[in-house]
DNA sequence: ACGATAAGCTACGCGACCGTATCTAAGTGG
DNA sequence: CCACTTAGATACGGTCGCGTAGCTTATCGT
């Protein structure tokens, strides 16, 4: 059959290639119309592919969505360089921030968010992609703080933890856009050290 | 026309009565299929009344959708009692948590993570239902304290006023439930109270 | 008691996506 | 260079929501 031009020559993709291509597609899909309008035909049509190439492969796009999750890079995590509280807590953040840039993150933001509506597709993403789970970011550096005696670890609790992530995404969902260093050295300042047990000193007042 | 037997007589609901139900039952169908599948047709067989009667006032499921929150009852404030700081954090999260807990909420929450998707929705959200804006929750509890004295006001930068909020966000995302009267307390000790001077004593610690 | 109004029912053509079947042809490896 | 694998094109019947049209009838106001 007569097969629609594409650039010049029938170039007709495989294999490694395809794959990334879909799994571009579906996350670039998500992102643009939401998890509730995700269907085969729309990532193919993303992914200038026949859907018969899809269903050979995937039953759905829940499973081509977790399939490509999967395949994201996995997260950066901190290494404290040991020095510096203030400065790794704020890298810490700025590695959550440019994670959240990605076009994985936005999807699995999607999957928590309606979570109660796709349990299936959120529990895999708990066994599949998050396997690690639990301490990353902030936590990450305050426990190495604790453990070399800079911040009492009566202090370090779940809640503690939280303080830098919550503020993060608070910020992100009200301003509908991404924190600023300065907004991340102020969440740092103004919340989590306060919190575990350093106090602002008048710079940091005055600054603020 | 032969009606479907509703109960045994026919009863047709009119006006106020009509319109309650059918406002009950958008806020239920966000909930349940969510914004993405939200459709006159799902509505309609909710509220168990005909399409037409929906396209007679509403021209898409956006638009009555802002109608029912418009309509929904409005947020309760906190009236600060004056003389006990952390009592007083704990009643405004509180609140925050009897709000989240109600259908309108919810819808609110469905439009604000999608609101890319739906700028129109967002903006309407804000215009038409969130006037007020601004200072609610912890944010008029630690102004009242602050110009009674009790807080240092150059404390109260915009981080600290989220900080209550954004932790019972994070709460609500990560463990997918409401948080409990012991976890509010924990966020005002451990993150709130640090963070506007007052320093965590020995008991908080302890018990921590 | 009787209009006027508003609600309800049915049915329609339209388009989107579904999942599958069938065929063609491009790319690959021996 | 040939055979095999796999991607691509197309078409199908089915379902669902759309938005509208037409008609019937319950309910309200007077």
């Amino acid at each position: 059959m007569a097969e629609q031009v594409r650039g010049r020559g029938p170039e007709r993709r495989r294999g490694e290639v395809l794959l990334r291509a879909v799994h571009e597609a579906v996350l670039a899909e998500v992102a643009e119309v939401g998890l509730g309008q995700l269907t085969m035909e729309g990532i193919a049509r993303r992914a200038a592919t026949a859907k018969t190439s899809l269903y050979r492969r995937w039953s759905n796009p829940q499973d081509l969505l977790l399939d490509a999750l999967h395949d994201a890079h996995p997260v950066e995590e901190p290494s404290p360089s040991g020095d510096d509280l203030r400065a790794d807590l704020i890298t810490a953040l700025t590695l959550l921030v440019e994670w959240l840039t990605s076009p994985a993150a936005n999807a699995v933001k999607a999957i928590m968010t309606e979570r109660r509506r796709y349990p299936d597709l959120a529990e895999a993403l708990y066994e599949r992609v998050f396997d690690p789970r639990g301490g990353t970011f902030t936590h990450t550096v305050l426990r190495h703080y604790a453990e070399q005696g800079t911040i009492d670890s009566r202090l370090l609790t779940p809640i503690v933890f939280q303080i830098g992530e919550a503020l993060v995404f608070k910020l992100l969902v009200d301003l509908d856009r991404f924190p600023t260093h300065d907004e991340l050295a102020a969440i740092v300042d103004q919340a989590i050290l306060p919190a575990v047990g350093v106090p602002r000193d008048a710079a940091t007042v005055a600054e603020a």
